[in-house]
DNA sequence: TTGAAAGCGCTAACAA
DNA sequence: TTGTTAGCGCTTTCAA
């Protein structure tokens, strides 16, 4: 690859007019050196060196795009539809913006650190970071932050400084609707399915409980299925619930990846849905809509919460701050065909 | 963030001689300062930058991975349950090895050449290459190239060196059995449905006409349906192909995703699968089995492609050369229940 | 076994 | 308007 240096020589001219031209630095510059450079850039294909451009200027132009997630989910944690939306949000802002996407996926907060440091990103947008993980990230990273689903308390959140947003969902309100529908249409035995009861699954969870009590149902622990979504466990996870299913009318998922596959391995072994058992999913992605029966499901847009996390992590970069550190998106019940009126 | 400058300085000795102990060199240090200089390491939690070291070492430790795909795919190519177990695949192995993956979509080549070469990548695993990009890749990108479903000539590939590779599938020769047995199944009249009859594609519309003539039915040029899956344009192709798929007994698609919406619309509109029509699809992901009825299709594993793909470009940064250009999988028909016999 | 010095390719402060 | 110089943080020769 040819250099600055060896097309100033080249041209005779300092490395700094060709360094200004190459950056459409051209106010200070003659017309004739301007010419005379930028054809010769374009007849050598000139590419800068990020590398070195970053270095001298002591940044990185990466967006760190972190997925902590727990070991047993790493695997498949692309071909979540959740995960994949977001994605796909979170990218096209990003390079819009001018900026390249490192996607890491880590359960630990002190190797994901490490990473954001070591490539001194400008940025870091996180997904699923728990109170814990916030704490350590406060003391050390110092650059502009964009949580999707962070589930934080408040006061390790007003430690954060100007350059912090988390982009939440009104998870237990929105769970406290899907739970109340259910009993509306007369359910009263109904399970509490997840891979995890920590950040957001709490927030559900308290909501999936409120709307019980309030009901004048008692939720008991058995009724909280907490599965193992990695792949060796994922069938054996898969049919104890389906073999605990049978005590349920209605079950609700934490997501409509697991509510599919739930359905899917009820259907397969003959328990009928929404006759035998109505199910409930979140997210409302492609999947929710293709498989059958057409899944009732709180409605969420993951695209949107990538979408507003690039958006913001731009802004600070770009000097603008924070004016609040949360922002919570409103869900919706799409009601399909999983759930059984069984008054 | 601490520099090794200061730590060499802290602790008077040469940078030289810290350099060596966090790169863990440490033949040609004495023991007190490996112990000196690790204490002093741990305790000020040095983290070592890597946009200076890349320069130094004029590489970048980074994979970059380009799905080259046009623009209407753009904005769910991450949702496309292929791409995303292939992605999964690739990451897996990536970081594994201990380098950082970079995402990059686009459609054109140019600006894919531009990025990977500003970027110094150390390899790149390209995404859906077609003939005339490889040949500008070839003259361009002299680094390690992994592909996963290019789909370009002998010469072409020929004209690549020792360090690359394509990950294919036997297109022709699925679609060919796809088709086979649709026919063996009573079909006569058959679609074939993409949204677009390149690179791979073009290789399964090869694969479609010769099982169709092979059987004596001469394939015609309106039994092709193209649509755009722009998000635009998504809903009014897919109730242009629903309203022809009325003349049609089957139709082949080339992704489960597609095969997958085309049910679903299908369904919606009151044309029953299979009874109405029958469907076959590609890929058999997750997406394949929750559906109902359970989708017919090709299998293949998108994310041993993405795996493959991502050893061979380690093998190959690892001094390894490729023996052969291409590596072809083979794929074979799941048969579930979206395909009726109606003999 | 250690360290001085040069260099990776670029940017930026400052002088001319 | 242009060029000189130093420096970003690290690695790597090579001499001591």
């Amino acid at each position: 690859m040819i250099t600055i240096k060896e097309i100033a020589q080249h041209l005779g001219v300092s490395p700094t007019t060709v360094s200004n031209v190459v950056r459409g630095k051209t106010k200070e510059v003659s017309k004739e050196n301007i010419e005379k450079i930028q054809d010769y850039l374009k007849k050598v294909n000139y590419i800068p060196n990020m590398t070195a451009r970053n270095l001298a200027q002591q940044k990185s132009n990466i967006i760190g795009v972190v997925l902590k997630v727990r070991k047993e989910r790493t695997t498949h944690i692309f071909t979540d539809p959740f995960v994949a939306e977001m994605l796909g949000g979170i990218e096209e802002v990003v390079r819009k913006a001018g900026y390249s996407m490192m996607v890491r996926i880590s359960d630990d907060i002190e190797e994901i650190l490490d990473y954001v440091t070591t490539w001194n990103v400008d940025g870091m947008i996180l997904f699923c970071m728990l109170n814990d993980d916030a704490i350590r990230v406060q003391q050390q990273f110092k650059k502009p932050i964009a949580c999707v689903d962070a589930y934080i308390s408040k006061e390790v959140e007003d430690k954060f400084g100007d350059k912090f947003i988390n982009i939440a969902l009104d998870d237990e309100e929105g769970v406290y609707n899907c739970i109340s529908y259910l009993i509306d249409n007369g359910h009263r035995k109904i399970g509490f399915y997840s891979d995890n009861i920590e950040g957001v699954n709490a927030a559900r969870l308290r909501g999936y409980k409120r709307a019980l009590m309030d009901h004048g149902i008692k939720p008991t622990k058995d009724d909280i299925f907490k599965f193992d979504p990695s792949l060796k466990m994922h069938d054996i996870s898969l049919n104890k619930m389906i073999d605990k299913a049978k005590d349920y009318t209605a079950v609700f998922c934490t997501s409509d990846m697991y509510a599919v596959e739930l359905m899917n391995g009820c259907i397969l072994k003959g328990i009928n849905v929404p006759d035998d058992l109505s199910i409930i999913g979140v997210d409302d992605t492609l999947i929710s809509k293709v498989a059958r029966p057409q899944l009732t499901t709180l409605h969420q847009s993951p695209k949107e919460k990538g979408k507003l996390a690039a958006v913001k992590i731009m802004e600070f970069i770009n000097g603008e701050n924070a004016e609040e550190h949360q922002i919570i998106l409103k869900s919706h019940l799409v009601i399909r065909d999983s759930v059984k009126n069984i008054k």
